[in-house]
DNA sequence: AATCCTGCCAACCGCGAAGCG
DNA sequence: GCGCTTCGCGGTTGGCAGGAT
């Protein structure tokens, strides 16, 4: 990917980075948020040094670094509520989202589309929740995080904590020059409760 | 054992709304 | 009041993993 930037480098939006984010860069913006805060999104991946689009950085931090994302095994009152939510709002994620704390938009969203949606139309009726509520109860195992939902975690913002090498190494992939890990190792490390001592 | 298919999730894109100078 | 910038939302896509054939 390097060769792609280097050959497009004679512009500034050729230094958008885009995909899967790495270790390196989650760690840069969850320091900067944990020194500065959140918001203004663009000045933050600037000032930040991410070569991301604020866009990027707002998405990456709300449906996955944060602290208080749960991630996997949707309950089935959970799930009860979202179908219930859905047919009084309709595909208003972001506001079904906020009656389930800890889930975010994207994967309500997600979830809605791959189970709930293809079984509606499968059953073709609201019989279909009976159906859902038993048979997800019984396959949520297909989430391999479902057991490490970041609720279990310790977790308090700490300003000026910048030393991200006081975190440790989290197990993620070298194969390749990316460095791709897994967010709940992270922050089962508690890595922002005395990272900075 | 190899290949194909399906499901799931992370991330990107486009658009409209809100805020600001 | 207007134009510009930024933010937030919903829709869509690409890639990976696991299962089925």
């Amino acid at each position: 990917m390097a060769e792609e930037e280097k050959r497009t480098s004679s512009s500034q939006e050729a230094e958008v980075r885009k995909g899967p984010w790495t270790m390196e860069e989650d760690l840069i913006l969850i320091n900067y948020i944990a020194s500065h805060g959140e918001g203004v999104w663009n000045t933050l991946a600037k000032s930040a040094g991410l070569k991301r689009t604020g866009k990027s950085c707002r998405l990456r931090w709300l449906n996955y670094l944060r602290p208080d994302v749960r991630r996997g095994n949707i309950t089935p009152e959970e799930q009860l509520l979202i179908m219930e939510l859905h047919s009084r709002w309709g595909n208003r994620w972001s506001k079904i989202a906020r009656q389930l704390p800890g889930r975010t938009d994207n994967e309500i969203k997600n979830y809605w589309r791959t189970r709930i949606q293809k079984k509606a139309k499968q059953g073709d009726s609201f019989e279909y929740q009976n159906q859902t509520m038993t048979d997800d109860a019984s396959t949520s195992h297909s989430n391999g995080m479902e057991e490490c939902s970041s609720s279990q975690l310790n977790y308090q913002m700490q300003p000026n904590m910048d030393n991200s090498d006081a975190f440790g190494a989290p197990s993620y992939n070298t194969d390749s020059s990316e460095s791709f890990w897994n967010i709940d190792e992270f922050w089962s490390m508690n890595p922002l409760n005395g990272a900075g001592d």
